[in-house]
This record gives C-alpha cells, sequence and structure tokens, in this order.
DNA sequence: CGATGCATTGTTAGCGATAACAAGATCGGC
DNA sequence: GCCGATCTTGTTATCGCTAACAATGCATCG
C-alpha cells in the first residue's frame, strides 16, 4: 500500500533522513546548544530537503504553551485602537509571534471576559488587552495568575504591567500651544466620560488652564464621533468669546470645523483648534490642522517587549512605560484678532 | 504531597469526577448522539463544576485542524481593510472561531507566501487573503491543496471562492449621479494602478461615461492618500471646464475638497465631488460628502459563510460573491453653474 | 592508564484530546 | 426465553512534539 498522501513530514521523518534520532532534530530546531556543527548541518539539510514545518499544536500541547499573543479590543475603526492593533500585529510577526485577535463588541466586563477565556483555551503565551474604560479593567481583576499580561490604555492606578499614552501631557501641550498663541482661555470638547483617554486629556488641559491663571470654561462632552464634534461647535460657533477649542480627537475637530464653517466663524482667525491623534487626513482638512500625536508604534513596541519580558523571563514585576505625546503645528492656531 | 498548583483540569478530571471514561466526556463535547440523557447530565455538572476547558492544543494534534481561521491582510490603517478584519473578526467570533491575524508589511508575492505558511504552521481549519493587488493573488498559485480558502477583493478572474465588492458598479452609480446633475463630463482620480479596487472604479467611471455618450477626460492617478487627492485637487483647480470630480476614495476627496478651497473653487457651487467608502467622517467633510458605501459588513460575513462552507462541507466549489455598492446622497453634488 | 566530566546522542514517557474497536446492556421479534 | 440488532460505555492506540533521563564517546587529569 504504497499510499502517496502527502502528509505533512514529521520530525520522525526528517530524522530517518538525516539518519538521528527525533530528539536530535528537536534540538537542532530548538538551538540547544550540545550539538555537533555536522550533525546540525546535516539535519538542517533534511529539514530543507522536506520542507519541514513544525507542527505548533504539538508543541503547544506538550510545553503548555503557543507561539501566539492574544489582543483583545474593542471592534472599532476608531483610528487609535485599528492604528495600535496594526503596530503591534506587525511588532509581534518581528519577534515571531502570531496574534490571535479577540475583539468584542463592547467594552464592558462580560464581554471581555469572555474574549479573555477564549484566548486562554488556545493556551496563548500572553494576553494584550487594551483596556481603555473602567469596566474592561475590572473584567481583569479574577485573570488567573502565571498569564503574561500587559493592558493598553488602561487605569494607571492597577498594578499590571501596561503601557499608556501620556494623555495629560498631550492635552497640556495642546492647551499651551493655544494659550501662548495669546488665547485668554481654551474651550474643550470631552471625549466618552468613562475612557481613561478622555479623562486624562480632560485632566492635562484643565492643569494647564490653572497653571497659567487661565479661567476654566465649562466642558463640552462628546463621544469620540465626528458628529459630536460638529454638534459642540454648533454651540460653540454661537459664543463670541470662544477663540480657542481643544478636541479630544481629530475626527471631533472635523465636525467642529464644518461646524463652524457653516456658522461664518473662519479658522484660524477667528478660532483657532487643537486636535488629538494625528490622523493621516489631518494635514488635508480646512485648514490643516494642529494636533498631538501619541506614537502608536511606540506603544505597541513597548507592550510586546513588556510582555515578552514576562513571557521569557517568568518576571511578573508590573512594569509599565510612559509614552510622551508630541504636538504637530499646521495651520488651525492663530493669535485672537 | 499535596501541591495546590491550580493545573487547569482535563478530561480525565472531569471524568473521574463524573465517574465515567474519559471517552464519554469526549462524546458530551462533541455532541454525539449515543450518550444517555442521564450520563451527559452528569458529565454536564462535573464540567461545570471543575470550570472545564477543553485543550484546543490537544484537539488540534490529533484532528489535524483548529478552530483557528488565519487572515492574511496588509497591515494598514486604510480603512477599508480595517473595516474588512473588523467586521470579519466580529462575525468568525459568532461562529466560534478564533482569528489570527498575519499582517504583512506589503502585498508582494514573498511576504503573502510568508503569512500564509506561518498560518499553515498553526494548523488553521481555513485561510482569508483579502488580496486586492495581482502580487497578492500569484503568491496563492502554489498554495497546498485541501486547505480551505476565500479572497476578498482579489481578481475576478481566478477560480478561488472569493467575494468580491463590485467596484465599477460602485463607480457608475457615482458617475451617474454626477452626470444626471446636468454635468458634461466627470474627472476621476483614482487609485494606485495595480489594486483591482482601483482598476474596477476606473472601469465603472469609464463604461458610465462612454455608455451616456460623453466625453472621457484624461485619468487622474493618485494612490489612496489625502495627499494624492490634495495634489490631484492643485492642478483641476486651474482648469474651469472641471465641473465634476469622482475621487476613489473619500480621503481622496477630502485632500482634492481642500485644494479646492484654496484656490476659491467652491464645492458643490463651482464644482461637484463624490467619493468612495463612507468612511464616518464623510458626513462632516466641508461640504458633506456624496460617496459611494461598500457594505463591509456584508463582504466579511460572505465571506466567512464561504470559508465555512468549504471548511465543514468539504466542498471546495469555487463560489463567488459579488456584493454591490449602494450611493449616499450628501451635498457635495450640485447641477453645473 | 583508569577515573572523571562534559559533550553529544538516543530512549522512553507523557501532554490531552479523538478514533477505532471491543464489550456489556437493553430491546424487540419469533 | 433465546438471538441478533442497537444503544451505551470503556479500552487502547495515536497525533507530533518536548522533558527527563540514560548511554555513549572523547578529552582531561592525577
Amino acid at each position: 500500500m504504497d499510499v502517496r498522501v502527502t502528509r505533512s513530514p514529521a520530525m520522525t521523518d526528517v530524522a530517518r533522513l538525516a539518519g538521528v534520532s527525533h530528539q536530535t532534530v528537536s534540538r537542532v530546531l530548538n538551538d540547544h546548544p550540545n550539538v555537533r556543527e555536522q550533525t546540525r548541518l546535516r539535519v538542517r539539510a533534511a529539514i530543507a530537503e522536506l520542507g519541514y514545518r513544525p507542527n505548533r499544536a504539538a508543541r503547544a500541547l506538550v510545553t503548555g504553551k503557543s507561539q501566539l499573543i492574544g489582543v483583545v479590543a474593542q471592534n472599532s475603526t476608531l483610528y487609535g485602537p485599528a492604528s495600535l492593533l496594526a503596530a503591534f500585529e506587525q511588532a509581534a510577526a518581528e519577534a515571531g509571534f502570531a496574534v490571535s485577535v479577540g475583539s468584542v463588541g463592547r467594552l464592558d466586563r462580560e464581554s471581555i471576559a469572555g474574549a479573555v477565556e477564549r484566548h486562554l483555551d488556545q493556551r496563548v503565551a500572553g494576553l494584550v488587552v487594551i483596556a481603555p474604560v473602567a469596566s474592561a479593567d475590572d473584567a481583569l481583576e479574577d485573570m488567573p495568575a502565571g498569564v503574561p499580561l500587559v493592558t493598553i490604555d488602561g487605569d494607571p492606578r492597577r498594578a499590571h504591567a501596561l503601557v499608556i499614552v501620556d494623555q495629560a501631557a498631550g492635552a497640556r501641550l495642546a492647551t499651551e500651544r493655544l494659550l501662548a498663541a495669546g488665547h485668554r482661555t481654551v474651550w474643550h470638547v470631552s471625549g466618552p466620560a468613562d475612557w481613561y483617554d478622555a479623562a486624562g486629556r480632560i485632566e492635562g488641559w484643565r492643569a494647564a488652564l490653572e497653571d497659567a491663571g487661565a479661567e476654566v470654561p465649562p466642558l463640552v462632552p462628546g463621544d469620540w464621533s465626528a458628529a459630536s464634534g460638529y454638534d459642540a461647535g454648533q454651540m460653540l460657533a454661537r459664543m463670541p468669546e470662544v477663540t480657542a477649542v481643544f478636541t479630544a480627537n481629530d475626527h471631533q475637530a472635523l465636525g467642529l470645523l464644518r461646524a463652524f464653517s457653516e456658522r461664518g466663524r473662519k479658522v484660524p482667525e477667528d478660532v483657532s483648534v487643537v486636535g488629538f491623534d494625528d490622523v493621516p487626513e489631518a494635514a488635508f482638512f480646512i485648514p490643516p490642522l494642529t494636533t498631538v500625536r501619541p506614537a502608536f508604534g511606540a506603544v505597541a513596541h513597548a507592550g510586546l517587549d513588556l510582555l515578552l519580558a514576562q513571557i521569557t523571563a517568568e518576571t511578573t514585576t508590573p512594569e509599565r512605560v510612559v509614552i510622551a505625546p508630541t504636538l504637530v503645528d499646521r495651520a488651525s492656531v492663530a493669535p485672537p484678532a
């Protein structure tokens, strides 16, 4: 029975061809030191000849760990999370890890817990949770210990390893830029109240104002959408005293710009605007938007480094990395009339 | 030695507690018909009591298949691919599959092949490749047979199962909308020439023009970026005869709008613009953008359905699904002056 | 020159599940 | 009441790999 089913070759096939035991093949694959150079080459040749590729499932079964990193994120096309995810995948691939994405519809405790459990089933080597709201963080309370975990944009007060963008510093940058241009005060259209990102930006904005001895105007609440920026703009455009606005993200700024445009308030002549995120299109808003750029790539890399440190070194030292944003000057800021 | 290491319970633990063999537990888990109701309940209770969750790696090892679907996509924050990915994850999760993302930096043959191989290592149950350019498609030529595969946005002429958005129909919609408003002809700022999406939109635009007996103006080439739209706008704004422009995506339209605004060409009074994609912000451009909406959710669902059909039914009938886009009317189109 | 130790390789035993087969229990038909 | 068919359950082998230990060879040292 010469069945010519091209079953993909296993380790024993390689071993037979190379004239060694399967264990030696395993050693070559895992870069064990004690293998004679000549043997190593012979095994490598056999691997190449057969086109052998190790079976991850078998390895995962015996080691209890996979080369898989789970990422839990909200299923959204928000620019921030999407960029983060893309950057993270890239970084993980470079480190030889595959990324399994468990997107959740909402960031409530139950959804997050479910996504986490699904990943645990797969014996992921580590877990990254993008947890920008308190409810997401809560879900991680009763995580089984021993699973490497990094949260991104999580609660700074928790003990996990985490990576955060210094939202307050970014907001301060934006606010101070407007103050420096000569504005008496700066209004703020915020993100959803339960997001840490939004809270941090509010905090930085308020602190910058207070430090400068400027009046703190009432907060204009919004969500992250352009629509909420538009609504805010409809209101702010009616108040002649408003000469400077800092929005919690660029899309809100876009909505705001449109509302101002409709009501004849010229940007930056009548009112200056600063956004947050530096989406690729921000340079093409009317006018080009001055904004704050959080380094998503840096966040992703830092997150991966922290995770890999936990995975390899077994240290669960809850380290944290804070990424400082930078200000990108464009044309939406000018001195008040 | 009562080591209280909370090793996660295995099937034998459940079996012992329920007083049955591990095989019976396996049967309960896999919904085999021949298990007495009473036994089934006892096993279920034991599973619940121990918080048992099956080991995917072990199952994958013995069956040769995992509950993992691999998605190969370009690592990008382009709105289209990102939306597609998000929608797909959602759909897969509902069907009980995890999604492993293999993002590639570039869509060349080598990158794609590498990502595909990495997924094959993991014994994915199926593979979805978002292959909007020819080089990506080429890489799939020498795929090992027997792996369920669906391409999205791939070459319509290939024999794979695939899901495509009818780009030509969308472009036709846009072009005809402009023609119907009374414009003599419509200019087109295209996407990168090697993308099928871009090619399809060009084709639809040209066909609509020819069908209407309108002159076909020279094509203005671009990539997907807002910058390329801006550059195109700088040029088009200088030509008084240009009264209607169809851009290959919304971000290009944004750049175009800014260029027109800078040069004092009013939209839609002087020139009408239609985009493609319906990004969430399109309603807040100045003016709100009339655009074409491809149903990303529908694409993702169709792709998953096709894949699941192949996975379960073993049929490798190369089916194909074509999703028709719709036109979203806003305020960037008006009759010519 | 035999003992000692390290480098190298092989042997054996699982990891936790499913598949294939075997065996006991139950049931209907004559 | 006996026989074969069917339902239910258990036993054993196996997937492809790594861990632990055993065995071999060779150099070093007193």
